[in-house]
DNA sequence: AACTCGGGGTA
DNA sequence: TACCCAGAGTT
């Protein structure tokens, strides 16, 4: 891991020519940093920035996160992705106010201890905004150090990124920790980009990076093939009456937690109105739709129904318009079928 | 160690 | 298509 050594003081370099201008980045207190570090997991920066400035106006401080209700919450993640993040923010909110007494706390091992922060978010909010020498190994990182140091272990396994990690730990500039974690990520998402397509000519460490000298970008950094997705054919039942429509709220587990959706059911048909109680005065296809998770696959069709009185069973709603866009969280998943809806919707004002 | 958990940009 | 993204939690 020689290489590593000589990194620091290129790299920083570098940063401050390239470090691109971000929001968390003009100030970048403990509860600014964590909410961007929460948004930004698995997560692309283009992807965060309208919901980072949003979530911020609406909840400045760890105690209005703590206090806000949940569907408020859900809210503004809707459409962001893996919302158990939401979830998990109030609980380490919570936290800050119940075991640290409101006050973000300040070591590593603390921040570690919140709920969905695992070693990389507590090692970027350490080094961020507390100025604590530890690495914050991401995805980026991984790959970059593994292209510089020539490891060509799989950074998947936990073993090659541990190794990493440490190997980053021994050369890290103590005086700007921060300052250097971004950079190592913004040399991955800037410069050292993936899929063998890396700009190595503008790269500060083209010099000794192992993989450019020997011609092994292509090839760095290792990484096992994924398993294929399983397909679900779902029907979803649009039902529609007095200018509303019927939408139910998922479990509390498992994919879509505590999102809102129109009702749904893997091949099912018109019988299945029967089962939940509902009569339909009209029933039409209402077209299709597909939704790819990184696991699954949804491929829909709807079927659209007039009901013939507004009986739906426990726990489901009738939404209008208004309550559709303001009100109830639901997953883009469904997305596909939102132009139908709202046109039904307004159609029968 | 393997699986679950979103959604979109990119080639 | 397939890959990847400032990963964490559960099994």
């Amino acid at each position: 891991m020689n290489q590593l050594e000589q990194l620091p003081i290129p790299l920083l370099q570098w940063f401050q020519e390239h470090a691109r201008v971000l929001p968390w980045r003009s100030d970048p207190t403990p509860y600014h940093v964590w909410i961007s570090e929460i948004m930004l997991q698995q997560t692309r920066v283009a992807a965060v920035l309208d919901y980072y400035r949003r979530f911020l106006d609406a909840l400045p401080t760890v105690a209005h996160l703590a206090a806000v209700e949940e569907d408020t919450l859900l809210k503004l993640w809707q459409g962001l992705g893996y919302y158990n993040r939401a979830r998990n923010l109030q609980k380490a909110a919570r936290q800050i106010m119940e075991e640290f007494g409101g006050v973000f706390p300040a070591s590593y091992e603390e921040i570690l201890s919140l709920a969905g922060v695992g070693e990389y978010t507590a090692g970027a909010i350490s080094s961020i905004a507390f100025g604590i020498p530890v690495p914050a190994v991401d995805g980026n990182v991984l790959r970059v150090v593994a292209r510089i140091t020539g490891d060509r272990g799989d950074i998947l396994n936990a073993a090659t990124k541990a190794r990493m990690r440490a190997a980053l730990l021994e050369t890290m500039p103590k005086q700007f920790p921060g300052a250097y974690n971004q950079a190592l990520m913004e040399l991955g998402a800037l410069v050292c980009l993936p899929n063998g397509a890396p700009l190595c000519e503008q790269c500060p460490a083209a010099s000794f990076c192992t993989a450019y000298q020997e011609g092994l970008t292509g090839e760095l950094p290792v990484k096992a093939p994924k398993k294929a997705r399983r397909v679900e054919k779902r029907t979803v039942f649009l039902l529609f009456h007095g200018g509303r429509v019927a939408l139910r709220r998922r479990p509390k587990r498992g994919l879509l937690a505590g999102l809102w959706e129109y009702p749904n059911e893997v091949e099912a048909g018109p019988a299945a109105l029967e089962a939940w109680g509902i009569t339909p005065r009209t029933l039409e296809a209402g077209g299709a739709g597909k939704h790819i998770f990184s696991h699954i696959e949804w491929h829909m069709h709807a079927l659209l129904a007039e009901t013939a009185d507004d009986t739906l069973p426990d726990g489901w709603v009738w939404a209008d318009g208004r309550e559709l866009e303001e009100v109830y969280a639901i997953p883009n998943a469904f997305q596909a079928f939102s132009d139908t809806v709202s046109a039904r919707l307004r159609s029968s004002l």
